[in-house]
DNA sequence: CGTGGCCCCTGTGGGC
DNA sequence: TGCCCACAGGGGCCAC
């Protein structure tokens, strides 16, 4: 679920608990807890989920969300599918179980992860450095991302491009909605090899990727069903999306029928008529 | 090596 | 009304 402009809308929500002490913090699911070399068995030390310590800055890369505490200690954070960051109001309720881990902070908040099909998870990490390797594994974010940058992860590549931009080795951040969107806004056909792009496509294709990725988090991130920014509203998005989850309806852009197709394992939109 | 396919998991909406 | 299947924003791992 989340991409990109989700993780960046919780994480600038964020910005309320840093500076905050951890007081301490509760695990109920052991499981979607990891070490730095992925475990996730054997007793767990509440020191490196931050326990006693206090947040110093919310940083993300990607999909990616890292705590940084005063310690040097980090908690990476991701969502998966259906994970959420929530902050309740004092005394609120978190409704719908699988809140997996529950920090409470010095303010007398509590930050909830939550997750229930438990595709995301949270990885221990001892220091910036390790943060720094696991994101130096990670494309250029997508905010950022240049055409020169995509031409040279990609541009030898037999793949479909769609296929591609989801990979986030090669561009961190976009996942199926943003790719469709992308593709759409660079009007380029999802299903178009890698290999035949040439350089002005990915300059477009870069651009728009970053437009598109603005836009939503202008709109606070596409709420679909899982995803709700931290004091549980949802984000706007998806009015915006206009070609994701719209097959057999009329293109905004040439009126065309937008075609719906599995892609790499993923359903895909797009414009037969305007994408090439 | 690059690439496609399968699987992890829970919840829900649609069709029968 | 109720059941069952298909499908959902991600990504790791395996076999080719």
């Amino acid at each position: 679920m989340p991409e990109l402009p989700e993780v960046e809308s919780v994480r600038r929500a964020l910005a309320p608990v840093v500076g905050v002490p951890v007081v301490g913090v509760r695990v109920a699911r052991r499981d979607v807890v990891r070490d730095e070399a992925g475990r996730r068995r054997g007793r767990l030390d509440p020191a490196g989920l931050l326990a006693g310590d206090r947040v110093e800055a919310a940083e993300r890369k990607g999909k990616q969300l890292a705590l940084v505490g005063a310690s040097g200690r980090v908690v990476l954070v991701h969502l998966g599918m259906s994970g959420q960051v929530l902050l309740p109001a004092p005394g609120g309720r978190v409704s719908g179980g699988h809140a997996h881990v529950v920090w409470t902070l010095g303010d007398g908040r509590r930050l909830v992860f939550r997750d229930p099909r438990r595709f995301g998870g949270i990885w221990m990490l001892p220091d910036p450095d390790a943060l720094a390797e696991r994101w130096s594994r990670l494309g250029p974010d997508g905010l950022a991302v240049t055409g020169a940058d995509l031409a040279r992860a990609l541009g030898g590549s037999r793949r479909a491009v769609k296929a591609a931009l989801l990979d986030q080795a090669a561009v961190a951040g976009v996942g199926n909605i943003y790719a469709d969107e992308s593709l759409h806004a660079a009007r380029i056909a999802p299903t178009r090899a890698c290999a035949s792009l040439g350089r002005a496509d990915w300059d477009r294709l870069a651009s728009c990727v970053r437009s598109v990725l603005r836009g939503a988090i202008r709109a606070g991130g596409s709420t679909l069903r899982d995803y709700r920014l931290p004091d549980g509203s949802a984000g706007e998005a998806a009015r915006r999306h206009r070609v994701y989850a719209r097959a057999g309806q009329s293109c905004p852009d040439c009126g065309g029928e937008i075609a719906g197709m599995l892609l790499a394992q993923r359903s895909t939109c797009w414009c037969p008529s305007c994408q090439h």
